[in-house]
RNA sequence: GGGCGGUUAGCUCAGUUGGUUAGAGCGCGUGCCUUACAAGCACGAGGUCGAAGGUUCGAGCCCUUCACCGCCCACCA
């Protein structure tokens, strides 16, 4: 029979069949939309592309479970759900990882030369690269396979090129010397946002610089990199600054070179910082080239590209630059004119990606102008993004993020975009070899824009990688082209991503969006309609929400790393508990602001909710196969008239309202939660029990219990459908025995809340019976009644009460063990371990002697914290600002209440009188 | 130097615009192989909500100060 589900549960048998099945069907390919059908909302979500070099770790499969999740339920919403996925080159990382696979070759990228080079990085690429996307595919990630990019693709390759030269043509894009953070080992520039600041208890030197008119005389000036001296060119004092107003504009010595340079006056020197005079270094601090520019100060660059000094260096030429500074040192103590060091803590910067510190350097880079008006008019760049945020066009969840990125924004600088690279975009800009001008251009150019000449030669440095992946929310989509694609899926609805790539990543698609994506960028305009404003923001942005979601941590809030050994890997993980139980834990956890601190135990605690899943669905076929009938009929009105039913669906579409609510504020844990307790407590601990004897009772009887199951069942499973898509497909397709409404579940329709099938009635009074029934159950553990031994039970309470459990008799005495209920009129909280509750009182008739002091601990007990509670509503309620202030449902509760507690605290109080 | 977040049960975390008795999972204790599930079932114990003030009829929630932990941003030599 094809219902048949194996007597185990074993997600290993499940998962990869349809993980498979599910990209072999194309289920998640999205055919582009024909002009006219635009009635369908469309929902679109960008996967932040990994690296090609990488592979899946937690922080990938918490992402990916969240924008699954999202994009599962958007689908089933009966969105139009473009999920599009990629992989980016990431120019460093990937370089990084070929060149240490030729050295152990004893090859190099110098060796194989520029192109050898490149050919053996695609080489590579082609064997190992974008093994993720396998991991991907295992994970059953719901993208659209048919439309995977790879940010060095020629038609992505292209755009880049002409946003490089678009963005030329206005002026945002300029060349020149300026300082960068150079990265010795990587011998690249990289941007602000790759240095990684940390704090070292480091010394600051400080040194004597002789008066050129007077060399006993002399200045003392400080520096936490002495080796940059030999590069000074100027030493500031403070134009205010009385001790050295005579100074200004005599010259003093630059020891060890011998040198004579001037004594500038600029307010940058701090009177307050250490002795108020510093030495200018253009070439090696940013601070040092600003003050260079404003006094027109020579730039003397003294080190190469792997930070040895240089020809400038003078004697100090070929020595590393901490070989260099310590020889410094020496020949400045031998010399006297070394004045000690004073503890100083500084920050370096450590290149992200291979920890070596930094040099800022002065060197020759392509920046983007962030902050410039572009040559045909217009907003910046970093105006138009700050402005698409703070003008409420993309909403950023969680909301602290908008201030933090506004903040940002602000305090923005030119964007270095060029790197020394050779696995890139390349920059599309050739050198004239005779006038030394540069032309930049889409294709190679024969002759230089400037004078003719032919000796061109094409820049050789490559784009930052996130210049490319800055545009990837249109460029996939088929711009330059006015395409349906464009028109149809652009702005994208969100994005979903880490605050580590808030800048990087997030903040330089906004910039790159709302420029390009505007007039006149924009493609497919008519004119005459082209939006301005706030208008055109809205409708450039390239994406309309921003979900930010936090780390994932290990077990004792670690930060993952492979150095201390704490890596959880997603896929042993995934074997070990199934992808639809890691999935679940990720997503229970995934509360907004809060690090996931990933706990095996939980997911633990998830696969036996899947297998609790698998059992439930293995009860009800086991039913099908003895009872016959259907499990896709649909509930009887006769079904309709017990309370169970009633009940189970009001709790469905009570639930379900919750459910979407909370995907749609993001909080997939409550979301996740609200489900779980709906399966577990609620379909399965309440009302799989109660209806076992329907099942096993009269045919007619039992079909029609096991259509309401089938029906809830079902309804559940599509609930549980983005969290778990594995388990729930499996069982879905087994409960329609081949023949199921759609393909997959995942096109199936998600539940939503319906008020016409909530009953409030029905869920109070199974709220009644619970409560009867778990006191019952309570006292029986309580007066240690042997399980199997059913006893009666004696209930006093009123007319509707009495008539309620009159109604359910079975249901109460099958779950409770009891066998015969007795109604009786006087109260019975005298009885033995009898329980009192505001709508009943109970207790169990057994002979058996109660323990009476234990009888009356937990009355005690029970009385002094109603009693506490009694002086609490009774000291309110005789305020007289509470009576006037509070709302009249407060005070109303509240004097309900305390007519309640009297009444439960004057029988506690007579039983345990008459209990001695 | 700026800015942000956290502190609630043994552990990991929820706690809606302040409102009547602060919740969940795991763990723990007791008892159960009850014909879907021992990856289970039933029952239970466990919290003066980091500290001190303040606002309010009423504070886990709002305000102030402090303590501890964590993060981000910063061109003071």
């Amino acid at each position: 029979m094809s219902h048949e589900l194996s007597k185990t549960y074993d997600p290993g048998a499940i998962e990869a069949r349809w993980a498979e099945h599910w990209v072999r069907e194309k289920l998640f390919s999205v055919k582009t939309p024909e002009p006219g059908s635009e009635t369908v909302p469309v929902f679109n979500l960008l996967l932040p592309p990994p690296n090609v070099t990488g592979s899946l770790h937690m922080g990938h499969m918490f992402e990916h479970t969240e924008m699954d999740i999202i994009i599962r339920w958007r689908r089933m919403r009966g969105f139009l759900t473009l999920w599009l996925p990629g992989t980016d080159h990431a120019g460093i990382a990937t370089q990084l990882m070929v060149e240490r696979q030729l050295a152990t070759e004893g090859s190099s990228r110098q060796k194989l030369g520029r192109e050898g080079f490149v050919a053996r990085v695609w080489e590579w690429k082609k064997h190992y690269g974008g093994s993720i996307l396998s991991q991907m595919k295992r994970l059953g990630d719901s993208v659209d396979w048919d439309r995977e990019y790879f940010t060095l693709d020629e038609n992505l390759s292209r755009c880049v090129t002409e946003v490089f030269v678009r963005l030329h043509e206005e002026g945002l894009i300029y060349r020149g010397k300026y300082i960068v953070n150079w990265c010795p080992r990587c011998m690249t520039a990289i941007s602000d946002l790759e240095v990684t600041r940390e704090e070292v208890a480091g010394k600051l030197y400080q040194i004597r610089y002789p008066l050129a008119e007077d060399p006993k005389k002399f200045v003392t000036v400080a520096t936490t990199r002495p080796e940059t001296m030999l590069g000074d060119t100027a030493v500031a004092v403070n134009p205010r600054d009385p001790r050295y107003t005579a100074l200004i504009g005599k010259k003093v010595i630059l020891p060890l070179l011998e040198r004579q340079i001037p004594i500038i006056a600029d307010d940058f020197a701090d009177p307050q910082f250490g002795s108020g005079a510093v030495k200018i270094t253009p070439a090696h601090d940013p601070n040092d080239f600003q003050v260079g520019l404003r006094h027109s100060l020579p730039r003397i660059n003294v080190m190469d590209d792997e930070a040895r000094i240089n020809e400038n260096g003078g004697p100090y030429q070929g020595l590393d630059r901490m070989a260099a500074r310590e020889k410094i040192i020496r020949d400045l103590e031998q010399r006297g004119l070394f004045a000690g060091t004073k503890d100083h803590t500084s920050a370096i910067g450590r290149c992200a990606r291979c920890n070596t510190i930094v040099e800022p350097r002065l060197s020759m880079q392509w920046f983007v102008a962030v902050k410039k008006q572009p040559a045909k008019g217009g907003m910046t760049l970093a105006e138009a993004a700050s402005r698409a945020v703070s003008e409420g066009h993309i909403r950023i969840t969680p909301e602290n993020y908008k201030t933090i990125y506004l903040q940002w924004m602000e305090n923005i600088y030119d964007w270095c975009i060029s790197r020394q690279l050779w696995w890139g975009h390349r920059i599309p800009a050739w050198h004239c070899g005779d006038c030394q001008e540069t032309t930049v251009a889409r294709e190679a150019p024969q002759k230089c824009a400037h004078c003719g000449s032919s000796r061109l030669e094409q820049e050789t440095d490559v784009l930052d990688t996130w210049f490319s992946s800055a545009l990837l929310p249109f460029t996939t989509l088929g711009w330059p082209q006015a395409t349906r694609d464009l028109q149809v899926f652009y702005p994208t609805s969100l994005l979903i991503t880490g605050f580590d790539i808030l800048f990087f990543w997030m903040a330089r698609m906004i910039m790159m969006g709302c420029h390009f994506m505007s007039p006149p960028h924009r493609p497919g305009l008519p004119e005459g309609v082209r939006p301005t404003g706030s208008d055109c923001l809205r409708e450039s942005v390239p994406f309309r929400e921003v979900y930010i979601h936090a780390l994932v941590r290990d077990a004792d809030r670690q930060k993952m790393s492979k150095t201390k050994g704490n890596v959880v890997d997603p896929i042993a993980i995934t074997e070990k508990f199934g992808t639809d139980a890691v999935r679940f834990t990720l997503a229970s956890m995934a509360s907004p602001g809060t690090d996931v601190a990933f706990n095996e135990s939980r997911t633990e605690g998830y696969r036996a909710f899947a297998n609790k899943i698998w059992n439930a669905a293995r009860f009800m076929f086991m039913n099908l196969d003895r009872v016959g009938g259907s499990l896709t009929a649909g509930a009887s009105p006769e079904a309709m008239q017990r309370l169970e039913n009633r009940w189970i669906y009001s709790r469905f579409y009570r639930v379900a309202g919750q459910v979407n609510a909370s995907l749609s504020d993001y909080r997939f844990d409550e979301a996740a939660n609200t489900v779980y307790q709906f399966f577990w407590a609620e379909f399965c601990d309440w009302y799989l029990e109660i209806i076992k004897p329907a099942l096993s009772g009269p045919q007619d009887e039992a079909r029609a219990a096991l259509a309401v199951l089938g029906n809830v069942f079902e309804g559940a499973l599509r609930l549980l459908s983005p969290f778990m898509p594995f388990i729930t497909e499996e069982i879905w397709h087994a409960m329609y025995e081949g023949k199921p409404p759609a393909k997959s579940i995942a096109l199936a329709r998600f539940p939503e809340l319906d008020k016409k099938r909530l009953n409030d009635e029905a869920e109070e009074q199974m709220t009644v019976l619970q409560d009867l029934i778990v006191n019952i159950r309570n006292i029986r553990a309580e007066m240690k009644i042997e399980p199997k031994a059913k006893t009666p039970a004696k209930i006093h309470g009123g007319a509707d009460v009495q008539h309620l459990i009159q109604e359910n008799r079975g249901m109460v005495e099958r779950l409770a063990s009891v066998n015969g209920i007795e109604f009786v009129s006087e109260s019975l909280a005298q009885d033995a371990g009898a329980r009192t509750t505001p709508k009943f009182e109970v207790a169990v008739v057994y002979e058996q002697k109660v323990d009476a002091a234990a009888d009356r601990d937990r009355r005690t007990k029970e009385l002094k914290k109603l009693e506490g509670q009694l002086a609490n509503a009774q000291r309110q309620l005789g305020n007289e600002q509470f009576l006037s202030k509070a709302p009249a449902k407060v005070v109303d509760g509240l004097r309900k209440q305390e007519v309640e507690l009297k009444n439960l605290i004057g029988r506690i109080r007579a039983a345990l009188d008459n209990l001695g």
